[in-house]
DNA sequence: ATATCTATGTAATATCATAACACTTTAACG
DNA sequence: CGTTAAAGTGTTATGATATTACATAGATAT
């Protein structure tokens, strides 16, 4: 307990409702875009806004899709500075193991992910425990190795596909 | 200590040896395919050979490049084919974050593969910490998540890098 | 011998991501 | 203001990674 177990992250549930999260994501965007002194583009506004509208990994190519705010198809570069951009500002993390982009869950908290990834419903949490973190950098040490990143993908079954 | 050290895996020295690397997994290798009565193809072993001739990570292609057995150029698939058996034989591992794969430094050991990738010389080492994938999966179930696999990739410096 | 399963050869294509470069917008400053 | 520098956009092309499909060949079992 205690400052360990400040913020439990739950799973996102199966029929969450995600308006909230789109809203609060963006805000927090130009909240940080305006701290920072960078611009946040209808480009970015968008691909947040897709993004953040869905707990399932997107991939480059689906999010471009959806990019329909011009009218035209874009090209596939438009996608990948937006994300670029948004993965810096941390309010979006690049899945390795599924080539794909999920919205932050903590944006702002200074973490390090760690992603649940449900095989059955295909939801993505974030898990961000600091044991973990701090017993890979632990163990990490023993052979003499100081660890600059971690990436922590879990592949699973989550509470709600798991009751059946 | 006790059984949880059992045997600490070592980052792999700059100027290692990888024959004896070699030897042994394609030793392991034999063993395993006629335990499981599995077939270790001309092309299986090419690609063991080649992956297990180095500590850095190497891609699909770069393997292709190598695979002069049959003197002409192989098709991608010819690989990939290789790979997909060698990492379902526990003998390959994949690296996510580099689309990249690397000779397992503890096969037949049945363990959650964890991956320290150093920034420097870009050699791969195996931590392999049961304290870590329990921390993983401990966390994991608070939230009621069942944990299949994990994926755990660490990216830092070595300790023979970081002497300078 | 022949049926069956596994592996191979080959071509094509799908999927993911970046490079290069000209042009436009924004912000900053004298 | 007007000029300049920095950041962002549009567009085209290409690079890098991975899979599908299908015909053929080899191994194994009965």
């Amino acid at each position: 307990m205690g400052v360990l177990m400040k913020k439990p992250i739950q799973f996102p549930s199966r029929n969450h409702n995600h308006r909230s999260c789109v809203k609060r994501l963006l805000a927090d965007a130009e909240k940080e875009c305006h701290r920072q002194k960078l611009r946040f583009t209808l480009h970015r506004r968008e691909v947040l806004q897709i993004i953040a509208s869905s707990h399932r990994p997107l991939g480059a190519y689906d999010i471009l899709e959806q990019m329909n705010f011009s009218g035209k198809r874009q090209a596939p570069v438009v996608a990948y500075r937006a994300l670029d951009f948004l993965i810096n500002l941390g309010l979006v993390h690049r899945l390795n193991s599924l080539n794909a982009f999920v919205a932050c869950m903590a944006a702002g908290e200074d973490h390090t992910a760690q992603f649940l990834i449900c095989r059955n419903c295909k939801n993505v949490g974030e898990l961000n425990s600091i044991r973990v973190s701090e017993q890979i950098v632990n163990d990490a040490v023993q052979v003499g190795f100081r660890v600059d990143q971690q990436v922590v993908e879990i592949i699973g079954i989550c509470s709600e596909c798991g009751e059946s």
